[in-house]
DNA sequence: CTGAAAGCGCTAACAA
DNA sequence: TTGTTAGCGCTTTCAG
């Protein structure tokens, strides 16, 4: 079933079927009904791969996502499907488990499906993939902090900020042995959040114990293992930030395990508040970040920049969300009025 | 850049350098090495539609899944990509929301883009839909229990004999008003536990009462609902059998709420063992169901179909798993030796 | 083993 | 408003 068939059928050319498939308002109403109920009764469907050898634009978006079972950047995905699916985009998920090989990888292949535009989330990709892209023509998004040059819009969260309302927290909890455990993952913002570590314990006056910090992978399994290496070592924390919630559930499992007591021995604060955090015991302290917004607002700026065809130089676009600590149990403070129900 | 421009600058036609892609065989090892040395100079990619076009074959696969935050689902997934990147294949993740016209959306699309297959996970689809798929000889594979009469592979789990496994367990606790929790979706699956609860109740002269019987959404907040919602009725239960690990999840959180300890004063059973369920507190007794296991199967049962052109009749296939229970301290038992960590 | 040329199904410039 | 027709980039007969 092609083009010409239901031309044929309506008794006109190839031209106007094609017509009133992409410029509609071009056709005459009765024509355009006459084609359309031909096209209806034969179950006509435009060729794809044609139709992308003519255009060359395929509405359709590449969406990376680093872990596919890290409920904090699926929730972000999930928000940048709502608005594709709003604005009738089709969003390919693409899972690039941490590897950059396999990022450039799918780079290459959705290059050369022509898809209009690449929301990436945590990506790894380098300055030179990105501008790779754009030289292209096809529009990029970032979604969290990434080192870069490129002129692309990026949403993020202050991480840093963040962390410090973390450990700030802690500090005024009266906790002094303060750890800090992140996540290899991703780069820049665990560096800045172990940055705002250092510097909410410089300001406290509170020495650094380099034991006290630590990398591990971005995994519950990490966080497993990473608490145990501190309540192992020769300087015992009585707390211990860490750079996201997947993390801090493997760390209170281990603490758990040990038979230590959170918040009494070790008060635990975690980063991202996930649906999981309050719902692990005792109730995770979290720092908020707008996960489905974040996606939201992602999908959006990349809306605009594929449809926005001038190439007006609209200013560099980037959101920044503030981030707000959520205060619970595990923190060790008393007053439990602050825990809520999250669903 | 393209063919023509390859066919040039190697001094040959385009038919030569689309035969060193296509038939490398068929052409003299002197032409191929030059063509070949052009196509890396000149970065010559080949174009995707025109490909497309003709080949009607584009080595990319769908895999459709009904919830992506839910980890029990996007475990059989990172299993269906496991081997579909293996095989070299691009497979591209739908995420259908548990709404069937969404996922017809979905097929839709994905047919018009020539798919080579499809992996269904706990579709909704009726065999209508699955019907015109195969008839387009597109060949398809489900994951999970699924009514239908179509002739697909199908990889899935003994719902009834894991649902009876962990309700006999309960019984065998020494519970007596044994609730059963079960979610909207997968329909069939839980018609199978439901079923299996009831025959193990039958069988060990417990009145089933129906009170003790409730669907809920298949979500953590699901879960919280239902519990909420039996132990303010007027049969209060003394153990919950849980269609699925993430509701079970929602349970324990309820029930902690209400301050009901668990085991000791209801007992609570999962299915799926995922891998918060060795997280939570108290550790989720539940039934093993082999999720990457499940994705593996099913990926190696598409490729097979997709790659056997020869009509064979095989023997319709159907891969069931059996389900392992796994008993943690949430049913009560005082024997701790089973808890282990599962990563 | 290689080349010429006919499509694959569609879009868009150009003509009418 | 509609039709004619030349591509888009590639694969594949058919001849040589």
């Amino acid at each position: 079933m092609n083009i010409k068939e239901v031309a044929k059928h309506a008794g006109v050319s190839v031209a106007t079927v094609s017509r009133v498939l992409n410029h509609p308002d071009s056709v005459a109403d009765k024509t355009k009904e006459k084609i359309s109920a031909v096209m209806e009764e034969l179950g006509y469907q435009p060729n794809w791969f044609a139709r992308g050898l003519n255009l060359n634009k395929t509405h359709t978006i590449g969406l990376f996502v680093p872990d596919i079972l890290d409920p904090s950047y699926m929730e972000i995905a999930k928000g940048v499907e709502d608005i594709a699916h709003q604005r009738q985009y089709t969003a390919l998920l693409c899972h690039t488990e941490n590897d950059l090989e396999k990022e450039r990888n799918y780079v290459k292949t959705l290059l050369e499906r022509k898809i209009d535009g690449f929301v990436l989330i945590s990506t790894l990709l380098l300055d030179g993939d990105i501008q790779a892209i754009i030289e292209q023509n096809v529009p990029v998004v970032l979604i969290g902090q990434h080192k870069t040059n490129c002129k692309v819009p990026v949403v993020q969260i202050g991480c840093k900020l963040g962390a410090k309302k973390a450990v700030e927290h802690l500090v005024e909890m009266g906790r002094s042995n303060i750890a800090c455990l992140y996540g290899r993952t991703p780069k820049e913002e665990n560096a800045q959040k172990t940055e705002g570590y250092q510097e909410v314990l410089a300001d406290a006056k509170l020495e650094q114990q380099p034991q006290l910090l630590a990398e591990v992978e971005n995994s519950i399994f990490g966080g497993y293992v990473g608490a145990r290496r501190f309540m192992a070592g020769d300087v015992v924390p009585d707390a211990i930030f860490v750079s996201s919630d997947v993390m801090a559930v493997g760390v209170l499992d281990a603490l758990r395990g040990m038979g230590i007591a959170v918040p009494e021995d070790v008060a635990v604060v975690g980063f991202d508040n996930i649906r999981m955090s309050s719902l692990v015991e005792p109730k995770l302290t979290t720092v908020e970040k707008p996960l489905h917004n974040m996606g939201l607002s992602g999908m959006r700026l990349l809306v605009d920049a594929m449809e926005c065809t001038e190439e007006l130089e609209n200013p560099l676009q980037q959101i920044t969300f503030e981030p707000k600590l959520i205060v619970r149990k595990s923190s060790g403070n008393t007053e439990r009025i602050l825990e809520i129900f999250h669903r």
